[in-house]
DNA sequence: GACTCACTACTCGGATACCTTCTGTCCGAGTTACTAAGG
DNA sequence: CCTTAGTAACTCGGACAGAAGGTATCCGAGTAGTGAGTC
C-alpha cells in the first residue's frame, strides 16, 4: 500500500502550474524541484493523458492547465497519475476450496470487499472534496502571497 | 496504490477462526480457501508478530485469535499485514531546487501533506469503524447462520 | 495398573529465489520561432 | 520595407534498462501427543 512517488510531483507542478500563463516545460519544472526532469515528464504525460494539462509543442512550448484551478480536485491529479483501479480487488476466493459459496448466493460482493470498498470511497470523497485552488490558498497563507507569483514569474522568465 | 493481496486472505482467515474455537493451522486455513499454504502462512506469522492471533506449536496446534471479534478492527488486520506507513510520504520537495522554501517557514507539513494525510486518516478511520464481528454479522445474513459453524466443524474436525 | 521416558509426527518461524511493478533514462517525431535572402 | 523559404533549436511522446518490493517456496527449530518399557 504505497502510492507512487510521481503523484507528490505532479500535485506541486499543478499547483505551480497556476501561477504560470505561458506554458512552461517540463524540464524547467523539474529544475524547479530539483528532481529527474525525465522521470517528471513521465508524470506529466500522464496528466495529459488525462486531460488536465495540455502540452504545447515547438520552442516556446510546455504545459498549461486546462481548466481553473478549482475544477481540478485531488482525486483527479491522483488517478491520471497513479490509475484508478481501487487499492483492494476482491478475488472471490470465497468461491474456491471445498466449501465453497454457491455462486447464486454471490449476487452481493462479499462483505469484506464492501468494507474495503467503504474505506476507498471515503479515501477518494476525501481527495475530491480538496482543489488545487484549496491548495493554492493554503501555500499563501502559509508562505505569504508573494511565493507563488515570484515562482510564476521564475518559470516563465528566467 | 495496491494494497498487498496477503490482506484479503487474512481478512478471510479472521472471520472463519471467529468460528474455531481449537486451534487452526495454516495448512487447513490454505486448504480451505484454495491458496498457497506456504504464502498464507507468512500473513498469518505477520497478524501472530501483531499479537492478532496467538500461535500454538505441536501436533494439535495452530492460530487462535487472542481478543473477541468485536475488538478486531479492520485497520488491525490491514496494518499487520500491510503495514503502517501510510500510502503518501512528503519528501519536502519545496525545500529543494533554486526557489526553496526557507526551513523556517517549514515548521508546519506541506498542504499537499496535509491533504493526503486526511484523506489517509479518512481511509483508516472508515478501516477502524468496522470490525471483525460486523463481518461475521453480515456474512450470517448473506449466508444464513449456519455457514459460518459449519466452516468452524470442517476447519477443526476433517 | 500407574508412572516415566524416548520417539514420532506435526506445528510455527525465518531465510531463500522468482517475478511483477515502479523508478529512471534515452532517443526520435513534430512544431515553433528565428534568420536571411529575394522581390 | 515586406514577403517567403529555409534552418535550427526546442518541445513532447513513447520505447528501453535497472532496482525495489511483493509473491511464492523451502527447510530447520520447537512442541504436544503417543507408545513402549519399567516399577
Amino acid at each position: 500500500m504505497k502510492l507512487s512517488g510521481g503523484v507528490e510531483w505532479a500535485l506541486h507542478c499543478c499547483v505551480v502550474l497556476t501561477a504560470a500563463s505561458e506554458p512552461v516545460p517540463a524540464a524547467r519544472l523539474a529544475q524547479l524541484h530539483d528532481v529527474s526532469p525525465s522521470y517528471l515528464a513521465k508524470q506529466m504525460q500522464a496528466l495529459s493523458r488525462a486531460g488536465l494539462v495540455r502540452s504545447v509543442q515547438g520552442k516556446t512550448g510546455g504545459y498549461v492547465l486546462t481548466r481553473k484551478a478549482s475544477d481540478i480536485t485531488l482525486l483527479d491529479v491522483v488517478q491520471a497519475v497513479d490509475g484508478a483501479a481501487p487499492a483492494f480487488v476482491c478475488t472471490e476466493i470465497r468461491q474456491r476450496g471445498p466449501l465453497a459459496t454457491p455462486p447464486e448466493k454471490c449476487v452481493k460482493p462479499c462483505p469484506i470487499a464492501r468494507a474495503m470498498g467503504a474505506a476507498d470511497a471515503a479515501w477518494r470523497a476525501s481527495l475530491a472534496g480538496v482543489t488545487i485552488a484549496d491548495l493554492v490558498t493554503s501555500v499563501e497563507t502559509d508562505s505569504g502571497p508573494d511565493a507563488l507569483p515570484g515562482i510564476g514569474t521564475w518559470l516563465t522568465g528566467g
